[in-house]
DNA sequence: CTTGCGATTAGCCATTTTCCTATTTAGCTA
DNA sequence: TAGCTAAATAGGAAAATGGCTAATCGCAAG
């Protein structure tokens, strides 16, 4: 719970994602879309990766990063269970996968 | 957009949340379910309040805090919508109250 | 008016974050 | 193998965060 607010309480970070949300792509591919040094931009990518919201694969010396959605809304969802009655609907409409907090 | 997950990213803050889910509450009662100094919990508060996620009113010499539900899921329900199609229709279902990101 | 109490603000210090450049690792290809 | 390139890691500087104590503000009750 902590690891997914941390890396979404960055405005570049969210920036990834919502590239991210389009296709998936290697690091060089995202940094295109800033003026932050590549380094910078792994760095972002091991946070969110960290907190469960990307994947990587490594393909040849290129590695291609992938939005993991379901893990992004899953765990926004259980957050957001005990304050809301109606999300909570929503997430138990379906079986559960993580039991974390 | 920045600002609520700015405000999430911290455990402390969290838990006020949680606690504020139960009954509103003043800073001195909210404190005492905490280790850290009153002066302390009054900034996690305000951080809180510039987030649009809490509400105060004054009562006297107290202050009285409370937890601005449909804020809080509203601004995450917002941001989740670009990511998830099924996140989008509940957003959409009723009439939208703000637009900032 | 003065004292007392709840809450906030100010000032300080330690820790963490975030960026950079330089270096290293690993894979591709001549 | 040697050289090129993508990505990650290391190290360091600047800024932001989070806690404290002390000081201040505002209301209430003597």
């Amino acid at each position: 719970m902590d690891k997914i607010f941390k890396a979404l309480a960055s405005e570049p970070r969210r920036r990834i994602l919502h590239h991210l949300a389009e296709e998936p792509m290697t690091v060089g591919e995202i940094a295109d879309n800033f003026e932050m040094a590549m380094p910078s931009i792994s760095r972002h990518l091991a946070v969110l990766k960290e907190a469960g919201v990307v994947r990587e694969q490594k393909r040849g010396q290129y590695v291609l990063y992938s939005l993991a959605t379901e893990e992004l809304t899953d765990q926004l969802y259980d957050f957001l269970s005990p304050f809301c009655e109606r999300a909570r609907g929503i997430v138990e409409e379906r079986p559960r996968r993580r039991k974390r907090d």
